[in-house]
DNA sequence: TCCCCAAATGACAACGCTATCAACCTTTGT
DNA sequence: ACAAAGGTTGATAGCGTTGTCATTTGGGGA
């Protein structure tokens, strides 16, 4: 239920003692806008057949359809959503909801890819942080998301990263009847838009990257463990290890939080280790860039001394020194992807479309060959492996 | 002119055999929500008395609005925002209107500080990018920034960096009767609402933070020149260096615009130059780690051979090596008060407000004494000033 | 030429709320 | 006890669209 607002002006601004009966209160839209009369009027047709105009709806003779597009722009018309939603039951806008603050490059990509599909779509996009990050676990309330969605009308939402895994959330939003679509589940559910990343051969691709530059020692910082993501890089990490026949040191194994100080955290701690390990892999690039301070902050040089590889190539991979070498994740554009099935889904009530996006390497300067030491050995064995970069 | 948008489904989906008349197409909100009639009807009372109650309107009996707040909350009943803007000729949303992409963790944390003075207010808020970022200069026409407000009927928008400086922009809102709230434009209109921070004494202090360091050959990296924030850091630090009888090398001063890269140009540039400056000073925190980077490529160590100083505390800022030495620009705050200025002022039709705000100096780990050379001292002269927090 | 069907168009009732203003209660003062 | 002055309440008319369904128009074939 709506709490009650701070009581409007009006009353207040309006003097006891003023005779005249019209309000004085008027922080409004000064020009008023043309209406859907007044095209009809000038376009001498009536109000239907303006509104079947502008919504490209057919059955309307050519000639009638151009003089009333031309009266449109002459009077500057433009459709009062509020009424438009009002009268069909649909608002033409969608909400982006997004959880944690810490991963906001993430969520400003994403946010870009669903705006473009939206702004082509011409829907309207509500942002909305929901659940109380700073918080940590607990996520949202299915009972916040479902307040907004009541509240704002929004036709449909887009849950990122770890939204989409929040069982009573999605079982809310299907019983309310909302369509939905997820960026980055954990699983591709048949009845929802989705997207997501092959992490887990992305993963095993940057791992075979650092394998053939000879590391043998490789330690690993995984995510927050509440995203599908962190599971499969990790699982992708293992892969790359076993397939080159490398034993994986558990010791070498922390956990974080996909943010910059866990980076830092997990690899002071794991700088620490001895044997040290003589490259990190870290399951983003934030805490990738968190590990890189820690080795400075260490007095170690990267890549000389420890390579580093982290995930996502976002903003924060080329701005470390040395740059990351990362594997990209292109969020603008499976954001913008599962947005345009969302609308599509919205518009004609089609069956939801599930997408996977590769994620190529990036090549940077944060990996060399491990420090010569007992077993070292100076060059790579082979050119690194580039997954190809295509939409499946 | 609205665009004719792709038919809706309504048509194509409908089979033209089916002989039943109901539309088969209903991709909704499943379960109807509770009306203002249901409310009234329950309560005993008319749709204007709900109204009254939900509003938070006087002159209801005290007996009587808690009757109808009960069956409003029994019912769920959510006021229709859609009916209530076309009914009440106002949305009670506003727009954010932002242009370079670069900077997006400014627009990131205006944005948190915006939204939380809107769920206060009980506003809703379209983020909005305009104006096309990546073409560099131009800006966004007036007339994008028009349409905006007139397909999506915000009362009122806040303009943020850049944008509160386009006259023709301004103008036009004006002429429009659109309010207004800037955030930190060249100067502070007394017709709008607008924040701005205290650039120049705070760049100012971060001057005299090196110089009492020993640093006398500081060199600067200028900012955007669109942003007003610009031209205001580059005269605290002209004002730090003559109060210190400090001459500046004029070769010194090198353009950025705000971003990584363009901060590890200037950098490259300026430590090419000879005598090599001890210290170099970045208009903000971006361009300060595009420095901290150029500096790291050259091999030089920070600080002990080059100090540098950012502005912002933007996250990037703590996720350099070494973290950021800077000055904080408080923008959630600042955003988040001119927001409610704003709210403030279409609620009441009162007087636009103007704020001031102050950065206090965050030391960190990028700047120590210059390595001693012909002149050097080793220690620093005094502790470093630190300007008060606080809003004026 | 006339009829029939489909295409084209319009009349009008919602949609769910706020604004206006009249009407109805309470007080308060005398 | 009675009026005047407020406080409280409700009836009703919009707000600017879309949805429904009836009506008009335009051809083409018999």
């Amino acid at each position: 239920m709506r709490p009650p607002a701070p009581p409007p002006a009006r009353w207040r601004t309006r003097p006891r003692d003023n005779p005249a009966s019209v309000v004085t209160y008027d922080v409004r839209q000064g020009a008023s806008r043309a209406t859907i009369n007044e095209v009809a009027t000038g376009a001498g047709v009536s109000i239907k057949t303006v509104s079947r105009v502008m919504n490209g709806e057919p059955n309307v003779r050519r000639a009638t359809r151009e003089r009333v597009r031309r009266v449109a722009t002459e009077l500057g018309y433009e459709p009062n959503p509020q009424a438009r939603a009002l009268a069909g039951r649909r608002t033409f806008s969608i909400g982006l909801l997004y959880e944690n603050p810490h991963e906001f490059g993430y969520v400003q990509r994403a946010f870009e890819g669903v705006f473009a599909a939206c702004e082509a779509g011409r829907y309207t996009l509500l942002l909305r942080p929901c659940g109380d990050g700073s918080r940590g676990a607990g996520g949202p309330s299915a009972k916040e998301v479902l307040g907004f969605v009541t509240q704002t009308r929004v036709d449909g939402v887009i849950l990122t990263a770890p939204l989409g895994d929040d069982k009573a959330l999605l079982e809310a939003l299907r019983a309310n009847g909302t369509p939905v679509a997820c960026i980055a589940p954990r699983e591709a559910d048949p009845r929802l838009c989705s997207v997501r990343a092959r992490d887990r051969s992305a993963s095993r691709a940057l791992t075979e990257h650092l394998l053939s530059f000879g590391h043998r020692r490789i330690a690993f910082i995984n995510g927050d463990p509440r995203h599908g993501a962190s599971a499969e890089r990790l699982a992708g990490f293992r892969e790359g290890l076993r397939a080159a026949a490398c034993r994986a040191d558990e010791r070498l194994f922390v956990d974080g939080g996909f943010d910059f100080p866990s980076g830092e955290d997990g690899a002071r701690r794991l700088l620490g280790i001895s044997p040290r390990p003589t490259a990190i892999a870290a399951a983003n690039d934030e805490m990738a860039a968190g590990a890189i301070a820690a080795a400075h902050a260490l007095g170690l040089r990267v890549p000389a001394d420890i390579s580093v590889v982290g995930f996502d190539d976002s903003p924060a991979a080329s701005r470390t020194w040395p740059p990351l070498t990362t594997a990209r994740q292109p969020v603008f554009e499976m954001a913008q992807a599962t947005t345009a099935d969302l609308i599509e889904q919205l518009r004609t009530a089609g069956t939801p479309r599930q997408r996977v996006f590769d994620c190529p390497l990036v090549l940077r300067g944060s990996v060399a060959a491990p420090a010569a030491r007992k077993s070292g050995r100076a060059e790579p064995q082979h050119a690194a492996t580039r997954s190809a970069h295509a939409d499946s």
